[in-house]
DNA sequence: TCCCTTTGCTAAATCGGATTAGCGATGCGA
DNA sequence: TCGCATCGCTAATCCGATTTAGCAAAGGGA
């Protein structure tokens, strides 16, 4: 704050050569330019003692890049599930030694219109339109620049590339945790299904998740006995579903299409006197925390926030670097968690 | 990306008029400069025509400002509890027509050092130095140019000001609750207490909670019957708490440090056939997601993030204005959230 | 009619670097 | 000794705005 910042110019004055030649050293072009070693070294020993840091906003300026990219969400900054995205990003962007601005929409088109200016106006070298669920959006027309989905597919053709949770295969995976435990009847779900049209509206991954989860069974001869549709995924609509499933039927096996709608299952099994694992075995997706904070601890296919935070740099990059077919889909494996809600059958 | 931005050039050449008449127009200094209607109209209409959008990364160079404030944690931004933090920031900000950069320093000085560098390097106009858990923290001293501590107090007296929760006063409230509920004896605490000396390492909010507490139990002439300390305020820790309570005790109710202990205790309960709120009330702190999805839903004391990440915002931009007194610390109110885990006693 | 003020606008400098074009000195061959 | 290439470095321009200083024309008073 006190003192003015060291400039090329202080730097070139105090090493006795042009700015040209200090620019050129600090760039590392010296040797391409035929600066003398000599005069080199003169350089970055002044550079050294100063503390020179070049002025990124004015390298910026003259170069057009900047070294930043946005990251746009609906609300995905705040989402306490999320936030593993953009620490993802963020350790990803770091690495590559550029910086990350947030922005958040609220789905408001307007907000998003005014953050996109915002950051172009910043001269942001790419962006990540992000997603709090998985989702379709708009792509907004106005991306100058290049640009990924994270955690959303284009609702209308696009040449961005997308960076979404492989939700079928995660389907796959609930369903073959069952069935390695022997599980081969008396299987519901909760949240979605059984049908694929149970489903609550706009979820994509419930649509996806019941697909790997029926092509599973299905391949091993295994049908699913029924199923309760949440409108939503919330504790309360888990334990109502599963409330009123238990009314009629006495499940082995329970398939919740989340944890929060397992953590009202858990409530609804423990109100009419079922045990887990012991009557009931549980699989259940996205490892939320209290996956691991209930009891029995809930065995879960997680949802790769970090990771999926991670890619979506790692594809801008690629994307900035030309190096990208457009378009493309990249799905980031969902692994299963392994815990104490699922009981082997004989 | 396509075609190149408009620039002030282009628009001054759109308008008939130089450069300098069209800055002038468009930071709104025509009057003072004497700029005839006539013309301000036409370069108005020619900006709006073209869309004319002034680049901020030349402002910043030309200014010194860059309408971008850096938001510095720990690891606060991936805290699924703390990212309202960084929504209530980011809203106070976007009002201001301010952007945010994101940090994480992970707790290494080292890495703490390179983004704070890399923040000044792009010009930022005031830094907030966030933590995810209440806590005193080191200021960096090369912190040039505005700043406030978030969530934080600084560990040696600083110029800084710093915003926190008001923990003493969840304390009191949360005592108060009980209180109201015609609560006089039986009541314990789970995390830390029942004296000041039980608490958890590092932790500012368990010392604050205890000594409201113990303060209007005091006054009210009412005494805490016991407690249990947990090193880490875990679900797991605050049921082995909670368990090996109740080998010798039946309490009446239970101030639990914050909600995952709360959890525990829930647990603890429930094993021994203790019903809540029939046998024991609880209440709690921080109003975690969670303390809306047990049942009964849990009557706590919430951690303000969203309104503490809008606070950070203000008084950074007072402190950039100059109208701050040096060192000021902000206590943020808690708010408390009744539910039902609190019963009446007669 | 002359001089001074006011009006309305612009030329030029500036911010801090990157980059292009080129200049003087030296070395070498003929 | 001359001409030319190479070496080692620098002057000047540019990026896109803001800001200072000042110019030309019109208006007003004596």
């Amino acid at each position: 704050m006190s003192r003015r910042r060291v400039t090329l110019a202080d730097l070139a004055q105090a090493a006795g050569v042009s700015r040209t030649t200090a620019s050129l050293v600090m760039t590392g072009r010296a040797r391409e330019l035929r600066i003398s070693h000599d005069v080199e070294q003169r350089v970055l020993r002044a550079a050294d003692e100063l503390g020179y840091r070049p002025n990124a906003v004015s390298v910026g300026l003259r170069t057009g890049t900047s070294r930043t990219i946005g990251f746009v969400s609906d609300t995905v900054a705040t989402s306490r599930l999320a936030g593993d995205m953009i620490k993802g990003a963020l350790e990803a962007a770091r690495e590559r030694g550029v910086m990350l601005f947030i922005g958040e929409t609220e789905g408001d088109p307007e907000l998003e219109r005014g953050l996109l200016h915002a950051m172009h106006d910043r001269q942001v070298d790419g962006l990540i339109l992000a997603a709090m669920y998985t989702r379709t959006i708009k792509v907004p027309k106005d991306v100058g620049g290049p640009a990924v989905l994270l955690n959303a597919l284009p609702k209308t053709p696009s040449d961005l590339p997308s960076i979404v949770p492989d939700e079928v295969e995660a389907g796959r995976a609930a369903a073959r945790v069952l069935l390695d435990a022997g599980h081969r009847d008396g299987i519901y779900t909760i949240g979605a299904g059984p049908a694929l049209r149970n489903v609550p509206p706009q979820s994509v991954a419930a649509v996806e998740r019941l697909v790997g989860i029926r092509e599973v069974l299905g391949e091993a001869g295994v049908k699913i006995a029924g199923g309760r549709m949440c409108v939503d995924w919330l504790p309360e609509l888990g334990f109502a579903a599963t409330a009123d499933l238990l009314k009629k039927h006495r499940p082995k096996a329970l398939i919740c299409l989340n944890d929060r709608v397992a953590l009202g299952a858990y409530q609804a099994l423990g109100d009419v006197g079922l045990d887990v694992p012991g009557d009931v075995s549980v699989v259940s997706f996205d490892d939320h925390p209290i996956a691991s904070w209930i009891r029995p601890k809930l065995t879960t296919v997680a949802l790769p926030y970090y990771e999926l935070g991670r890619k979506a740099v790692e594809v801008l990059f690629a994307q900035m670097g030309e190096e990208a077919k457009p378009g493309e889909v990249h799905r980031v494996a969902m692994p299963v968690m392994h815990r104490d809600s699922v009981a082997t059958r004989s």
